[in-house]
DNA sequence: CTGACGCCTGCCAGCGCTGTCATAAAGCCG
DNA sequence: CGGCTTTATGACAGCGCTGGCAGGCGTCAG
């Protein structure tokens, strides 16, 4: 009762030896029909759960996977995290959550370190990690299969799911063009996520379609954080002739926008609309709601992690669907409006 | 160099047995200086870490710790997960973050196959899976050290840390009494979380000791999310004679009841009083950043894994201070501001 | 000088599984 | 029916480490 139940308990329980038991497990060919059963029978009546650390010392896999990021909007990686925990359940898989910091000069060797102790078979990268050479030659060095969401640079041999960064701006951009806005603020994402620039060129992309002439001053850096979208947003409010639409590269960033907007009383999105990214719960629990564009970060942990398990099949990069999310935060004006 | 290295390269290098790189890596006493430094200079040339899954079989703790959760604020169990990551670091011991459903009949079940799959040497509970019956019994029929953290109920043999939610919840409706109002309306947390309870008695007492009468019409039941504050929201801002002031038994609920106030027009603070409990990086993302209840989550994950490192010496309740933060979404008001 | 004891190190078994190989039974073909 | 392949099962070694034990050496009291 106390102590755990092992292959051997259970091997001697259906009468079969141990290996056959480590066939049932691992779903192999060759076994008989009641052979099978007699021996899931026995699993169940000791609740069997086999060690995956003999596992992974006997054989090449673990059947565990790793979660490496370096993300601070804990909203995004919780719903990464979620996505790719369900892919994991259906497949039995364990999953190991690591956060890295991607900065320090030690990021290889602790990732080295990790796949070393662990003996996981796997690796799923999150933005910025994604795009982090060192550990990226770690894990080539090592041969261990991964799969990078949301990545900023083409890889060849590995696979990857993303969404089209780009046009996705541009989408926003041209969405907050058709509503009249002329002189539209735009602030960056963190410079260590590609999908920054990427966010920018379409943005910018939108603008030149539209004829609109880029200016430089109504662009700001930000870190894609509250914090650098208050700060973006005191330089953007406070100038003279001021825009009349801002386009946070993330919805934690356009919360910084509204926040300072209401406490300047400058009244969203009346007199200022907001456009965030990403579409986190974080977008509608600020007021008003945010129009942005809905990332499906879920799918995209669970279709990464499906990627993962099917590797053998060669490397596949799939770009799943964005969609404009239309709520309260911005608004049509006419051309007079503008001051 | 792409092979790992095993404790046997090690003490080849070394020039010593396995079983002497063994006590140096495992801190063992009786292992002279010099050996102990040859031995760790070949750790560090092969960039040597010893396999977790060898530990745990061939030892009897595998240096890997579990964290159960089934809390639906990210935010919340992310600080949570930080102090205890911090911990583990220090110790050089690995975390499995586990998601758990407590309303689940197999959680039991899955939380025995978790153990028996992975040898881990204890487990930190975060609330609400503190007070689930079924695993605090698999737990203690393996007796596989544990510490909870805010548990709602005592328990002798395992260590807790917490706060005092009584005190803070009473602490928060005083502020509120102490600043004029009379009327305040409440909403309860998740009725799984024991602590929903200990705040609702919390704020029970301070009304009872201002000697304003408890109006069960304004205490509404939540769920801890955004939604259920918009919910409980819409009936108290329903009322005709609406409360004053509305204490929301977390960040995330308060967060749904300014949503609803600024969209009916009611002005936070001036027309309405609202408080949220946790300060979750939430509460100042929001607008107006939340009056709240500092509750010390990194501090409490740390804490809590530091107790359990440390469980030899017998089971320690801790109670960690809170502090009331004040910040715009409450203000005074004199008596005839009422209507 | 001897014995007792503390310090340091190495040998070996074995943790719970899987891989490899051997072997037996069953199916298939002309 | 003999020789072939396919299916089904088991024996056994060994993954990388630690626990237990044996044993050598130095120190110190008697």
């Amino acid at each position: 009762m106390n102590a755990r139940a092992t292959i051997h308990d259970v091997a001697q329980a259906a009468g079969v030896s141990v290996k056959t038991v480590s066939r049932v497990l691992n779903k192999e060919r060759y076994v008989r029909d009641d052979t099978r059963q007699k021996v899931e029978e026995a699993v169940r009546a000791l609740r069997f759960s086999p060690s995956i650390a003999a596992r992974a010392l006997a054989g090449r896999k673990s059947g565990q996977i790793a979660l490496l990021y370096d993300n601070h909007s804990p909203y995004y990686i919780h719903q990464i995290q979620q996505g790719i925990w369900e892919a994991c359940r259906e497949e039995g898989v364990r999953l190991l959550a690591q956060p890295v910091d991607i900065a320090s000069p030690d990021v290889a060797r602790e990732v080295g370190g990790l796949i070393d102790e662990t003996h996981i078979d796997g690796i799923i990268l999150s933005s910025p990690v994604t795009d982090c050479a060192a550990v990226l030659e770690e894990l080539e060095r090592r041969a261990i299969p991964f799969v990078r969401i949301s990545p900023g640079t083409n890889h060849g041999v590995t696979s990857s799911v993303f969404i089209d960064d780009v046009q996705a701006a541009d989408d926003m951009t041209t969405y907050l063009i058709n509503n009249g806005h002329r002189r539209i603020g735009f602030i960056i994402g963190h410079s260590n996520h590609m999908a920054s620039n990427e966010r920018l060129f379409g943005y910018r992309r939108a603008l030149d379609r539209a004829g609109i002439e880029y200016e430089p001053a109504i662009v700001l850096p930000g870190e894609f954080d509250f914090a650098s979208g208050v700060k973006a947003a005191e330089i953007l409010l406070g100038m003279p002739d001021r825009p009349t639409a801002i386009f946070a590269s993330n919805d934690d960033m356009a919360a910084g926008v509204l926040a300072l907007a209401h406490k300047q009383g400058i009244a969203v999105p009346d007199q200022l609309s907001v456009a965030g990214f990403d579409d986190t719960v974080l977008a509608q629990v600020v007021y008003p709601p945010l129009t942005t564009v809905r990332q499906p970060t879920r799918t995209l942990g669970h279709t990464g992690t499906r990627l993962l398990f099917t590797m053998g099949a060669g490397a596949e990069h799939r770009r799943l669907p964005h969609e404009l999310i239309e709520r309260q935060s911005t608004r049509a004006i006419s051309p007079k409006d503008v001051s």
